[in-house]
DNA sequence: TATTGTTATACTCTATAACTATA
DNA sequence: TATAGTTATAGAGTATAACAATA
């Protein structure tokens, strides 16, 4: 059925694209001399960010952002803060931290594909496909299945087991 | 400025994007009782394959395969047998591992979105349009470094050295 | 009792280096 | 000498569990 080679092929193509964005990011950053990590946690500060919300918008672990908070400390990039609720750390930028945030943002702006090579309406094109597919796949594609249960089945240990 | 706002949502949604068809890729072969790395394999594997191909494939070292051809083999899926060239080991499908192969590919094919959410007319345009990305961003993007050398710099060790 | 951040530890995935057999 | 696969080991990245302080 061509209809399905031609979901396939869209598949690698947007796997690929997104790997080809996230290269771009951590050559925009590598420019500026920050770790990827470091870079996507400066961009998410906004003023007293808690520790907390940082690792809800990673996506990781509260337990992780402690190394990721002492490296920005180590770099003189932001510093830890007390919350009005004192079980709160909150993070901010320090100055040089706030000039670094404008440096990564340009030039992952400057390096990023979708800016360059298609018109405006391209991009409003391919933003409205994208949202698209986005909104509906979480139901149609995993009816009986959540996507936090994939992956619990004994997925395979290490290579080195036998 | 506008059109960086655009760009940075696109890199937002095709990165999002990705991660759904990943999670589909999962969901899927969950469903059929396979790990994605087993799977991703046998989808791979046509008559004899050299084990050398499938890491080229795959995208990993050589080494690793050793391990997913073991659990292949544990499993009943594959076999090792010996290549013309003496050193060559070839993967190949037993008459199970053949029968998951069309399983895994139609339970891909049946949750994937890009199948059932787009027109015929939306899905090539959306080809067109990433074709058009990925063409020009490789050389637009990082005119002085490949990907290879990105990251090179000291990423960071753990979040536990202190 | 529940939540924040920290610490120590464990786990997953993958690569590197040294080795064997064949070319 | 160079290449295919194997083995053992090391590393990066991340989570889990137990804990202290605060609510």
């Amino acid at each position: 059925m061509a209809d399905l080679a031609e979901a396939r092929e869209l598949a690698r193509l947007v796997v690929r694209l997104s790997e080809t964005a996230r290269a771009h990011f951590a050559a925009a950053v590598a420019e500026v001399g920050v770790p990827v990590l470091l870079a996507r946690t400066i961009l998410l500060v906004d003023g007293r960010t808690p520790m907390r919300d940082v690792a809800d918008e990673l996506g990781c672990d509260p337990s992780y952002v402690t190394g990721i908070a002492d490296q920005l400390e180590s770099r003189g990039l932001a510093r830890r803060a007390i919350g009005k609720d004192r079980r709160v750390k909150v993070l901010e930028l320090t100055d040089v931290g706030a000039e670094l945030q404008t440096q990564v943002a340009e030039a992952v702006d400057r390096r990023g594909p979708f800016g360059h090579q298609l018109t405006a309406e391209q991009r409003r094109t391919l933003r409205e496909l994208l949202e698209l597919l986005l909104s509906e796949s979480v139901y149609a594609a995993a009816p009986n299945c959540t996507y936090e249960e994939v992956g619990t089945g004994a997925s395979w240990s290490s290579p080195t087991v036998s």
